[in-house]
DNA sequence: GATATTTTAGAACATTAGTGCTATAATTAA
DNA sequence: TTAATTATAGCACTAATGTTCTAAAATATC
């Protein structure tokens, strides 16, 4: 993203803190005020500004018709299916993030995560994931990526036997590691080239009403 | 809370749904034509009586100035400590609510809790509580209640011995049983009033980042 | 059934709030 | 330095938006 300047960040964290405080957006003359500019002008010409560079939304002509980019409600992410031992394990193709209808919405905080890109929700049947101190019922949060840190937990396939598992992973270039959450239950390396990454593990959720 | 009529109904289903899509509240006239309303006064009328009935903030002569009561975002629960095998269990006190500042704040989506009463979150410390499938840096959601159903996982005190464990509490009256979340670990049964219920558990959160 | 209360209608009115225009200052580019 | 671009100021203008008033209809109360 652009930068912007000093007075647009201003404006930005004002439109924010107002919105906090009485759940719509500023006017202009509001943010004059709050943000000591000379003239409503002024204040139009940043907002523009920060449209342009994409900060935020605005429909002129609306009064405080105005929209954060980066507001502060829930993400939506899909929930695509249930994850299972022995079933295929269900991963977001194309057609996952434009087909908005009839796919179930989770919605995650945003202190949570920092984007919905490539995030998707899926639900565990069954105990075959207890190692992993997840249990049948609990929503797993996944970011589809093969890009991960050593020692983050992920979903990887081991291909030589087409298994899939959820596992904290290392990984030292030739070989892999991967060794469950459960520490009584002992690590298996493999071979690089025989562990495709699927999807990171960024949360697991239990809702236990 | 007091009833509210059919229009009423119909006016702050369209004003949730507005504000969903465009972040902002809608105009009088924007109620008058999205419910089809035949003067603006008469939405005037009713925004009144909303307020009146507690369902909706109104600032009259801002315009938009509308504010849901029960508004979409999350709920605000304070994170008040941690729990960990042998350290004492910490349970909400009067100052706990009243008292917003110095203690973390953690933000439960609305969909996850009806409403943050007597909700609070702890952090787990340490693998002590591997047999609910709870590990280390989880979040459990809990929400202080004596008042559980059966099958319904709580935090328990052990009075004979002064434990405190995660538990799923069955109670037939006279005797109550304990049984860990994981199934291979046997249950336990006490005399009801060797059993104290502090809260229940509503949710736990792993996050992997 | 008569009376009071609540709700709906319509229209004019008043305030709020975004825009446009012009001028000037501050920065950047040539 | 000069010209071009970007940012700030001030003010008048207009569209957007909430309010008020009166009257009628609908509903509840006695």
């Amino acid at each position: 993203m652009k930068s912007i300047s000093e007075r647009q960040k201003i404006i930005l964290e004002f439109i924010q803190d107002f919105i906090e405080v009485n759940d719509y957006p500023p006017t202009i003359r509001d943010i004059q005020g709050g943000c000591n500019i000379s003239s409503t002008s002024v204040v139009s010409y940043n907002l523009d500004k920060l449209k342009e560079t994409g900060y935020l939304d605005r429909n002129s002509e609306i009064s405080r018709g105005l929209k954060l980019r980066k507001n502060n409600s829930d993400f939506s992410v899909p929930l695509l299916g249930t994850i299972a031992a022995g079933s295929p394990f269900p991963l977001p193709d194309n057609d996952t993030w434009s087909d908005v209808n009839g796919q179930e919405i989770i919605e995650i905080p945003h202190s949570m995560i920092n984007s919905p890109d490539g995030v998707y929700a899926l639900k565990v049947k069954g105990e075959s994931m207890i190692d992993a101190f997840i249990s049948d019922g609990d929503l797993v949060i996944m970011e589809q990526t093969s890009n991960i840190r050593n020692g983050q937990m992920a979903a990887v396939r081991i291909i030589s036997d087409d298994s899939t598992t959820l596992k904290y992973v290392y990984s030292d270039g030739e070989y892999t590691k991967l060794e469950p959450a459960n520490k009584q239950m002992k690590a298996m390396t493999f071979e690089s080239n025989n562990i495709q990454i699927l999807s990171k593990v960024i949360g697991v959720w239990r809702y236990l009403g």
